[in-house]
DNA sequence: CTAGCCTTGAAA
DNA sequence: TTTCAAGGCTAG
């Protein structure tokens, strides 16, 4: 969904942009279109377009070309299945728990807007008004615990996923349907779509052999998946933790292996770790998808400076390379800032208004904010204020980060920290 | 055939 | 008992 639009949008019915009057088939459609689409399916109309198919579908021409408004129906996600073959009125379908779920996903983006008194793109900077690094990395650090707990297919739902207990086992009770969705219809515009009814059909020539429903996969805005795909994407990339801890102790051990005469105090071996820490999320934004796509040039776009985060990262990105060019010295040997670099897009979530492509990196918060709020209402649905707990604790986050930050530069100061220091090249870079 | 309003009835 | 998404009815 486009979040910058009025919430009144969602009141629109999206085959026709009428009046929506509650859940019609599968999602929020107006009066009209749910007649029309029960008429279609229930009398296995089929209907022929004099134009190329693809006639405007609107509130006044929606009579003009039903084919295409039936085309129409399905593409937006209407479902042929919650039409019944046995006519039964009342009661309740399968689809409820979808509804609901639904409903509960959109009052939590409305309260949401309303209550930050603007639009959900903007809520990046609740968090954090002066700078974002690594929001969005420790946004999906914070749910990675939650998300390993979780069951390990979570594709697109169907309705019929809702029937089933969280261990992937049908629950009993709902596998014996109270009504009978109407089976055998085709519609030929979605030859490859064509799934087999998951229910027996009682009523018509049982177990015909090719009982198809067809609609597209597609199921915009009303069925969430149980884990948003943005997130998934994310976890495929996150460092595995072993990995990482065993690296920063090879570090250290290679350090002491060397025989130093200085040994370091425990603050200076913090400082190692954390630099190699470093080091694993510039490796992990390198990786990230949604910085894959980005090219930011640094000091070209003579819009105002660049960001001073942006160029800490590119010298670490840089030590990071010249690691990888095979001298395998696992010092650190800090280059000179370049005055103009290609950054690699791993770096663009930094400080969104400074980068050439701010559009791009903007839209990747977005969509990780969307995501998180998607994840957090669908698995913490009684704890509806969840979202905006999460975004607080990055708040907390992010001014611990601030005071180590101070902490680190006045021990910088002193001559406390080691040379060579990844982390103290950043620190620099931010500061000038 | 359309679309607004009505009736139903299992689930919440 | 209430809800609300199914199906039904019917004037236009």
């Amino acid at each position: 969904m486009d979040y910058s639009y009025d919430e009144d949008l969602d009141e629109l019915c999206p085959v026709c942009g009428d009046k929506v009057s509650g859940y019609h088939y599968g999602l929020l459609t107006c009066e009209s279109c749910k007649g029309f689409f029960k008429r279609t399916v229930q009398n296995n109309k089929h209907y022929t377009c004099t134009e190329s198919q693809n006639c405007k579908i609107d509130k006044t021409q929606r009579k003009r070309c039903p084919y295409c408004r039936f085309q129409k129906c399905l593409t937006v996600g209407m479902r042929l299945e919650a039409v019944r073959a046995d006519r039964m009125r009342g009661g309740r379908n399968k689809f409820g728990p979808m509804y609901k779920r639904d409903r509960a996903l959109k009052q939590q983006k409305k309260a949401l807007i309303r209550a930050n008194g603007f639009k959900l793109e903007t809520v990046p900077q609740i968090v954090s008004p002066v700078q974002n690094d690594y929001g969005l990395s420790s946004t999906i650090h914070s749910i990675h615990a939650m998300a390993k707990t979780l069951p390990p297919n979570p594709a697109a739902l169907t309705p019929a996923d809702y029937e089933r207990g969280p261990y992937g086992t049908p629950s009993l009770a709902m596998t014996v349907p109270s009504h009978t969705p109407l089976a055998g219809y085709h519609y030929p515009s979605f030859p490859n779509r064509a799934i087999k009814s998951e229910y027996p059909d009682h009523y018509s020539a049982a177990h015909e052999a090719v009982p198809t429903y067809a609609y597209p996969e597609t199921y915009p805005s009303s069925s969430p998946p149980d884990i948003p795909e943005v997130i998934l994407k994310l976890l495929q990339l996150e460092p595995d933790e072993a990995q990482v801890k065993a690296r920063i102790l090879a570090c250290l051990q290679q350090d002491q292996g060397k025989g130093r005469h200085e040994k370091l105090s425990t603050f200076g071996l913090m400082c190692k770790m954390a630099d190699q820490t470093l080091f694993s999320i510039v490796e992990w934004a390198r990786s990230c998808i949604f910085f894959k796509e980005l090219e930011v040039g640094l000091g070209s776009g003579g819009r105002g400076k660049p960001s001073t985060q942006a160029v800490a990262l590119t010298r670490a990105l840089r030590v990071l390379r010249s690691q990888e060019d095979g001298r395998g010295n696992s010092t650190v040997r800090a280059e000179p800032v370049p005055g103009s670099a290609s950054l690699p897009p791993s770096l663009s979530l930094v400080d969104v208004k400074y980068l050439e492509n701010h559009t791009l990196a903007k839209d990747a918060q977005e969509k990780a904010n969307a995501a998180l709020l998607e994840y957090t209402v669908c698995h913490y649905p009684h704890c509806t204020d969840k979202f905006r707990q999460l975004l607080l604790r990055l708040t907390e986050v992010r001014a611990l980060s601030m005071q180590a930050e101070e902490y680190l530069y006045h021990k910088h100061l002193s001559g406390e920290v080691p040379c060579n220091n990844l982390l103290i090249e950043m620190l620099h870079a931010k500061r000038t």
